[in-house]
DNA sequence: TGGCGATGTTGAATCGATTCAAAGAAGAAC
DNA sequence: GTTCTTCTTTGAATCGATTCAACATCGCCA
């Protein structure tokens, strides 16, 4: 009933809580007969050591804390498991948070994470958090901001270079012959979001002839996008664009759910030609599968946390920053 | 630097830490002038409580420990984010793990559970795993089953009648004139799939003239749905099903990957009518909009905390079984 | 035989929040 | 002034794994 302690094996081994410790942390310390006694009546006990006494003791705990903006999007999975998987193998956990890209609910998970006294902080930030990340580092956690290029910032980033990322998109669009672009995402405080439209922009900048839209919406979701679709169906013909860059495949998912409605009529491409950004696996597989820019999503979380690993070795260490190249991938949304 | 204690605090505000101890778990027990001072004392240090040192003390930890079988599966997210909703009502954290329909992961995950002595553990099983949840109960940590009937097994469980949902899948492919059935899923060791497989046999039983074929995957992704879609369209036309019941959207969307593919050209649901389990967001925008059997995702995620709260409570209630009814949803993949 | 190094083992001290029996303070009642 | 209540506060003991200085043992060589 009762769970055993190392005191427990320590006493049915007949050794000392010393030697048990040993056993578990440092076996080559240890006499092999001594190991098997150990081992023996770690099994007939059913012993499993207790996290929290290891944690209050070692002052950290072997969980790395994580938060992103919307678990329910695929990049950002993906992005996790690359993390887990790379973090498995120093036999580290992963929390994953959800903010939602909700400031309060971003704080929340900071606090968690240092009254956890986690190993370290892996996250894809909404609001300027730096005041947060800071004290962290005073106690002795680091954090490592993903898919967010920040080369000035105190903390190390692993990111997606977001501006050329706009640019391959919008130059695909404009390379269709299209010249009533339209951005469509939001919110602007977002750093990516920014980032996209800012690529964008550039792009546009040197073709006098392109126009850019700004449609902004409150949420990189689906259904923000069908919103926002719906928006434009509802425009007369000529006042539509003829060409939309998404900020991230959700809400190109629902842009086109809202041209594909039933009554709307909207062609894709003929009409609007349409591109996303994440390529997520879903957007291969809608209604008109989906250009988009292709992230490395996994390999952003991996290498979050080796650089995380590295900070916890060396504290002192001046950041480090990544970035990654983003790729344009065509699809029928683009084509003819 | 170093992390203050509550210690630092009581010699800060000037009373002893069992009085700073009580401001922060029972203010009622202390008088308004020193819960005032030891609040600022609070502030002024920075103090943030130790969760490994308030565990080791409680035994128990405020995480509740959560398995599935996909993350990257949209039904598995909402129904965590269901869980986590509930969790926060009670100060509780939900850690999602992540199994990937493999049992040595599962197992990890429960054991890592079980070093920390989580409040309890809510799992989507996939192996036979009674034995360990076994000996988490003997430990205190109660756990519950999730999208899994079994209602006469020694732990609580929250799920969909699967059979119902089988058979509402079955009957509504027949009531469109279907005769020659097909039944894509695995691996069948998940019960899920077992049960509506089951459903979808029983419907069909009554009809002699119905045949259902069962196409075994060994993973219920979009990877293995479009894999056995390039089988089926490699088939002579007379030789394949007319109507697909896939265990779940992400395998219905594969399926219908594979027939939209170019040079594919099977039209859905033209030539093959085709139906999926969960019905995510995604299904709705796929290249056909997919119908499918709808589970009340974050409601049993919900439901399942709710009952966990209660066996901490009262370990020794027997076991509840909650069982939600599944709901067909028409789209254009069976319509028509 | 004594001395030295190498190798293994010991167990008290430690991490920090919580608990609870005991002591203290303030007031009420006689 | 004394006794009883009631309300607060105190601080040592506790949870369980880890660490590390001190100790024991053994072999080896002078």
């Amino acid at each position: 009933m009762s769970a055993s302690s190392v005191r427990d094996v320590a006493l049915r081994a007949g050794v000392s809580v010393g030697t048990v410790s040993n056993v578990l942390n440092h076996p080559e310390k240890v006499s092999p007969a001594a190991v098997e006694r150990v081992q023996r009546a770690i099994d007939e006990l059913g012993f499993i050591r207790n996290d929290a006494a290891r944690q209050l003791r070692n002052g950290r705990s072997r969980t790395i804390g994580m938060v992103v903006l919307d678990v329910r999007n695929p990049f950002f999975t993906d992005l996790a498991r690359g993390a887990e998987d790379e973090a498995a193998g120093s036999g580290l956990t992963v929390t994953l948070g959800n903010s939602d890209e909700n400031p309060q609910r971003e704080a929340t998970y900071l606090d968690l994470f240092e009254q956890q006294r986690v190993y370290g902080v892996v996250i894809s930030a909404y609001a300027d958090i730096t005041e947060r990340l800071t004290r962290l580092k005073q106690r002795g956690i680091p954090a490592v901001l993903v898919d967010r290029s920040s080369p000035d910032g105190p903390f190390s980033s692993v990111a997606v270079d977001d501006l050329a990322g706009g640019r391959l998109a919008v130059e695909h669009l404009m390379s269709l012959g299209r010249r009533r672009l339209a951005f469509v995402g939001g919110p602007m405080g977002i750093r990516q979001v920014a980032d996209r439209l800012e690529g964008a922009r550039a792009a546009v900048a040197s073709h006098p002839d392109v126009s850019l839209e700004v449609i902004e919406i409150d949420a990189l979701s689906v259904l923000a996008g069908r919103a926002a679709g719906a928006d434009i169906v509802g425009r007369s013909p000529d006042e539509r664009p003829d060409a939309i860059f998404a900020a991230n495949d959700l809400v190109s998912m629902g842009l086109l759910q809202a041209f594909a409605m039933q009554g709307a009529g909207v062609s894709v491409p003929g009409q609007i030609a349409l591109i996303g950004y994440d390529d997520i696996d879903f957007a291969s597989a809608a209604v008109v599968p989906l250009s988009s820019i292709r992230q490395p999503s996994a390999l952003i979380g991996k290498t979050a946390v080796e650089i995380l690993l590295a900070e916890v070795e060396n504290p002192d260490a001046p950041p480090h920053h990544v970035v990654f190249q983003p790729e344009l991938v065509i699809r029928a949304s683009t084509r003819g």
